[in-house]
DNA sequence: ATCTATTGGTTGATTTTGTAACTAACAACG
DNA sequence: CGTTGTTAGTTACAAAATCAACCAATAGAT
């Protein structure tokens, strides 16, 4: 009999408020540029900290490898990254995003600094910190990624 | 060149807290009773308000109809609830909790529970407060929940 | 009434995800 | 060197989510 309310169950609540927030900016990368959420995720990785491997990206975005296989793939068909093998290691390659990928970047990201700000808006400045805190944390974003996620 | 940290986008960020916090409950009902996501928000949803149509659970649950109508049916064959005619609308059913299923239902709500105790025990009273109340809104249950989401 | 539009719900086809098995390259040990 | 164990990445197949089309009941208009 214990005292519950499922408005208050923070998986939930965080799902729902996940999938609410996320639906305005999926608009614009699926309608725009055709692209999944994964391979969104991928192209904000390669653009925001530059050429790595799939396995970086997958320890990094926190998807599973073959999400990032795909993703790579289909990015690569739409040009807007390129592979080149590691001398090192020659099973992996290092991806990295074409002139094209980069604009296409530049985009999204204005996109989405613009629909994080208006999110945000009804927020005050503390409750934004604190809000991004507690989610850090909740996110495992400040302890080491795990390997195998996703 | 817009200043924009992939780490604070809070699309981005809520998704990942998202998952990472529904990993562990997920597995609960999972491996224990078989179920899907659906199928528990579905099962929560009539046990926390009480019988209703498909409808109403989707407008609540926040879930689209055919995901609905695939949850119920699965729930109907694990004999965790029953449907009965609605006299006014016969395109409609009323659902129910069987007793199983409420069992069900309490066993998982006292696991939500202690599952979301333990989650939030890393933060304040106040910080708790505070994120329930922009989830909440963010989620949008403030508001009028939507004919036809997701 | 009858014709049309809408609504509640189900079903089927397509797309996307998840899982496991696989290939090729490397590493470590005898 | 082989032989065995890992690792990076791909692929094949099953499970699930999405989307459109569908059916039957109801509501609304004429």
């Amino acid at each position: 009999m214990t005292n519950f309310d499922l408005r208050t169950f923070t998986p939930y609540l965080l799902t729902l408020a996940a999938e609410a927030s996320s639906v305005g900016f999926q608009k614009y990368y699926k309608d725009r540029y055709g692209m999944l959420r994964t391979e969104w995720r991928v192209l904000f990785h390669l653009g925001q900290y530059g050429a790595m491997t799939a396995k970086d990206i997958s320890a990094r975005a926190r998807l599973h490898k073959t999400k990032v296989s795909r993703a790579v793939s289909a990015l690569e068909k739409k040009r807007y990254l390129v592979r080149t093998e590691v001398e090192e290691d020659r099973r992996s390659e290092t991806l990295s995003l074409t002139r094209v990928g980069g604009r296409v970047f530049e985009d999204l990201k204005n996109e989405a600094a613009q629909f994080d700000a208006l999110l945000m808006s009804q927020f005050s400045a503390a409750e934004r910190a604190l809000l991004q805190k507690c989610l850090s944390e909740m996110a495992g974003l400040s302890m080491q990624p795990t390997e195998d996620s996703q």
